[in-house]
DNA sequence: GGCATATTGACAAGCAGCATGTCATAATGA
DNA sequence: TCATTATGACATGCTGCTTGTCAATATGCC
């Protein structure tokens, strides 16, 4: 039923998504990079060089698409290819000096923002709220798997 | 930074929705109904009869694709027009007894998964959660409005 | 009643964000 | 060494939506 708090709850996760997209996209009005930039430039900084596959499984999207991303990403100068010694025919992509600098000055933004937001809440409310969360991600994982 | 739990939460709205679209979809598989069908007949369940441009501001959608949706709809013979005394040109959707009867189903067999998902959480947790996630979405709100 | 303005339904076109298919060229593992 | 797999590149298609346009009303205001 409508009135349940799960089913609230559930159903809150598509404002909240486009909301955090659209702080996201507001953020970066002026500083040069796209979306799509940006979530390439995040998991290098965050998990360090890789190659395009490998940042395909990262983001969940079909290599053939992450490709097009990432030769934009390079294009623009904010990261680059270097041999791969894993890998001989795929160049691991590597944060230029610019996309280092800009992609850590917009997640700083970015956490800025989300550190104001922090203060206005509760933290073990925050934190039950991700434990629940955590919680039903898995037990709707287990509804899905129900009947495949 | 990535280690905010509230910045976990936030992300976290991704993969809740591409659950729960998982979900709704599975779930449809044999009733005859499409997403978008099933989302016309929830409004019109919910709220009661109402015009396409009315819908349209509920689902938050452009008129036009609202239309796209609505003719489908009526196509399968789960809603119908009727006159509308405020608007003569823009008459009220209405559901069908077809409609009516498989609406009611659709979201009672959803009703049902929740509820059995909400055993599996504490019910002061879930409320929590929800007013975590109400209180967050205003506070989205409030910075995404700083600057337009 | 008469007229400017807004609303509606219908249709067409376009676009972003993917998924899918294919292929040549390596690279890898047995 | 040879079958298998991985990779980059390119083309094509799809879905869900936006945008634009238009004629036909309908409505609000005088």
């Amino acid at each position: 039923m409508s009135n349940s708090p799960l089913y609230h709850l559930i159903w809150s996760s598509r404002p909240l998504m486009q909301r955090a997209e659209a702080l996201v996209e507001q953020r970066l009005t002026g500083t040069g990079l796209t979306v799509r930039m940006r979530a390439v430039l995040e998991i290098l900084a965050r998990d360090g060089d890789c190659p395009v596959p490998e940042l395909a499984r990262r983001l969940e999207i079909q290599r053939q698409y992450v490709q097009v991303m990432v030769n934009e990403t390079i294009a623009a100068g904010y990261a680059e290819k270097r041999d791969n010694p894993r890998h001989k025919a795929s160049p691991l992509i590597c944060l230029t000096d610019r996309g280092q600098k800009l992609i850590a000055d917009v997640l700083a933004g970015e956490a800025r923002v989300v550190a104001r937001m922090s203060e206005a809440l509760a933290a073990d409310d925050i934190e039950t709220a991700v434990a629940v969360v955590d919680r039903l991600l898995g037990l709707m994982d287990d509804e899905i798997e129900k009947r495949p």
